[in-house]
DNA sequence: TTTATATTTTAGTCATGACTAAAAACGAAA
DNA sequence: TTTCGTTTTTAGTCATGACTAAAATATAAA
């Protein structure tokens, strides 16, 4: 059974509201989520339970099926190898790619996406970080905790970003906190849960708990 | 005013059929090349006449705008650039892109086209030998005819190709008919406008009327 | 256990873009 | 100028995906 670019997207979103259909999910929570009301996320739920991709019971939330899982990781594996043509070939900031990606993994060609994939020589990782799960949906994620869980005097390097939006991405750009930076926690301040941060081993940075925890790092 | 994917298709169609905006457009004619029915066409010139994209007066045909020109010419440059990417980055065959193009035209980014064409190196061409308009929308058109049309013992070079067809492309590279290929017209039967020509100097091919009327060459 | 509140679904509507069947208009031939 | 065949438009319907307002259900509080 085909999915609408429209099913595509609620699919994905009840994907990562469920932590990978670990959790089931709220009409409310996928609303917030798609910006739309719950009454057309009820309408959109009953489709997606008929072409069983999800497990939908009136009244409590809803599960994603096997099915559905493989469906919503095709889409994610497509958005995020997009993300990597549009930094890695046609220079996008990282902070620019979300918008055009979201249109362009909706593209039906499993022959495009086998040939990108090789063109860019089979990313691992989204420029944010996120892992690119292969053709079987298979997705080796890596350890990683946010940098206000780490201790002081831990060293990691960045990995990956909660929080993909323009303005947060900007500001890691403006600090030098991008993907890959080695970092260092010099201090924690333990009133409002601040850290000091070193950069590179040469630039001292500080953040609020806020910011930090939307920055993941393996640690070293 | 924005165009949705529906309306960029039937815009670009009726700039194909009306030759540029030379020639005045039938109902039937477009419902033909849609592959849609004239009904549905008659809704969608209502549409596309109150967005001012097109002329429309019932019951005769439609002229295309100077802004439709725009248009069309903006989502032909799209869907041409993309064409030369599939060939040229992702060793697509010229009788595999057409599809995957008509989809990839849509995509809403200025900034991507943008990077794409300075990515691809400023093509003028496409695969199919058809001149990508630039952003302003011109187009630096080659003098070319259909070889059936040339002369015996002319000698020219093939740049385009009137019919896109998988079917037709796949047989052009099976007498090895690419475009760039220096051909020469050894003889033309009278009887059936049948040619034989010489392909880069070693190869004699003979060729339909048909097949030839379909092959666009530059004359030397 | 009843009531109140929050959540979710249904009912009814709208826009888009397709279809069929029927009506209307055009244009050429009689 | 009337008729006839072709082209085109209209009327009515359907599917998708959104909305608002109202009804139904679940759950937490009294
Ligand atoms: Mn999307
Ligand atoms: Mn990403
Ligand atoms: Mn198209
Ligand atoms: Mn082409």
């Amino acid at each position: 059974m085909n999915l609408t670019t429209a099913e595509e997207n609620y699919l994905k979103a009840i994907y990562h509201l469920s932590d990978g259909g670990k959790k089931s999910v709220s009409t409310n929570d996928i609303a917030a989520e798609m910006k739309t009301k719950p009454a057309s996320v009820s309408d959109m739920l009953r489709k997606l339970g008929d072409k069983e991709v999800i497990e939908y019971r009136k009244y409590y939330g809803v599960n994603i099926t096997e099915e559905g899982k493989k469906r919503a990781l095709q889409t994610i594996r497509k958005h995020r190898l997009w993300e990597v043509f549009l930094v890695d070939k046609l220079n996008f900031a990282w902070d620019e790619v979300h918008e055009v990606a979201e249109e362009l993994e909706h593209i039906q060609s499993p022959l495009l996406i086998q040939r990108l994939d090789a063109f860019l020589d089979y990313p691992k990782f989204d420029p944010h970080g996120d892992p690119i799960p292969d053709e079987y949906g298979d997705v080796r994620a890596r350890p990683r905790i946010p940098i206000n869980e780490m201790e002081i005097d831990q060293s990691g390097q960045i990995v990956a970003v909660k929080d993909s939006s323009a303005a947060f991405l900007r500001y890691l750009d403006k600090v030098g906190a991008y993907i890959g930076a080695r970092i260092k926690v010099l201090d924690k301040v333990e009133f409002d849960g601040s850290l000091e941060i070193l950069v590179d081993q040469k630039k001292s940075i500080f953040m609020s708990k806020d910011v930090a925890g939307n920055i993941l790092a393996i640690q070293s």
